[in-house]
DNA sequence: AAAAGTGCCTGACGGC
DNA sequence: TGCCGTCAGGCACTTT
């Protein structure tokens, strides 16, 4: 999917043409994605306001003046197209309809914001604004990664007694929420930590070396997002997962990037993901 | 063929 | 022996 990154240009992309503006009128085309649509999703964001755009890992949150919020989540291939607002930052024709265009919300500025998402791994949920960290789906997610509660003893616990490799200990959600199987590739390459090693074994500063990695490495790549958010509005408002460049992850057979280091980029499979990393620096 | 995600199921293991 | 909780690993969902 568009991991946390992705999902923040998104937001970030949305914002202009949503925050503060009437939900004038919302095509639902189909019952569900993953689940079932809440019950009445269109009458209850036809005629509400958002009043804000704000993001909880790699979900997006509208809060609406009705005093509910919807939650919005990508998946794998979720992408959501901005055109016809009236600033001109994205394209101002509507497009013609897509195969697998599911949610349209039609805005009170003229935007219209299209939910594309071909394999449906993506789901919206309603939910009272006042109890949203409650959600079945948001209460179990771990900190922050570029917040304050993601620090080194946080990090340090988590991964004490962990019999699994440190690539699943990363991507699991309830340790820390947002990075998903690049930036968790991104990040142990950078760390230099090889992506079997078993959390439970790297030693505690290694550990916690990774607390401001993993920070670098998604504060770069929200950076990339933004240069290629102005690249969209003046292409075709497109918002999704974006092609960054990888030290590791997508770079099978390559030489590493690392100076000095004279190893390859190598793939391998782990619970059904590929991982990528380099044969030399990473122990 | 492989893909950016994740909830849920199952089996193993351990404590009481 | 049995019950229950936790943990680790794997599956399923779908389209391009």
């Amino acid at each position: 999917m568009p991991e946390l990154p992705e999902v923040e240009t998104v937001r970030r992309g949305l914002t202009p043409a949503m925050e503060g503006v009437v939900i004038k009128q919302a095509d639902v085309n189909r019952p569900d994605l993953r689940w079932p649509f809440p019950v009445d999703m269109a009458a209850r964001l036809t005629g509400k306001r958002v009043e804000r755009l704000r993001r909880r890992s790699k979900y997006i949150l509208m809060d609406l003046d009705s005093g509910e919020t919807l939650l919005v989540h990508l998946g794998m291939s979720g992408r959501m197209l901005v055109s016809g607002d009236p600033l001109g930052q994205f394209v101002h024709r509507h497009p013609a309809p897509e195969k697998h265009d599911h949610v349209v919300f039609h805005m009170a500025n003229n935007a219209r914001i299209t939910f594309n998402d071909p394999r449906r791994f993506g789901a919206m949920d309603l939910m009272e604004t006042a109890s949203a960290d409650a959600h079945k789906l948001l209460a179990v997610l771990g900190p922050e990664p570029l917040g304050n509660d993601f620090h080194e003893s946080h990090l340090i616990a988590a991964f004490k007694n962990k019999n699994s490799p440190v690539k699943s200990v990363l991507l699991d959600q309830r340790i820390v929420s947002g990075l998903g199987n690049i930036y968790v590739c991104e990040a142990l390459f950078r760390a230099k930590i090889h992506p079997t090693r078993k959390a439970g074994k790297i030693s505690g500063a290694r550990v916690a070396g990774l607390v401001p990695i993993v920070r670098e490495v998604l504060a770069e790549a929200i950076e990339a997002g933004g240069s290629s958010l102005r690249d969209f509005r003046q292409a075709d408002g497109e918002l999704g997962y974006f092609q960054h460049s990888f030290d590791a992850y997508g770079r099978e057979g390559d030489p590493c990037k690392r100076s000095g280091c004279t190893g390859q980029i190598r793939r391998i499979v782990q619970s059904g993901r590929s991982s990528f990393y380099c044969t030399q620096c990473q122990r």
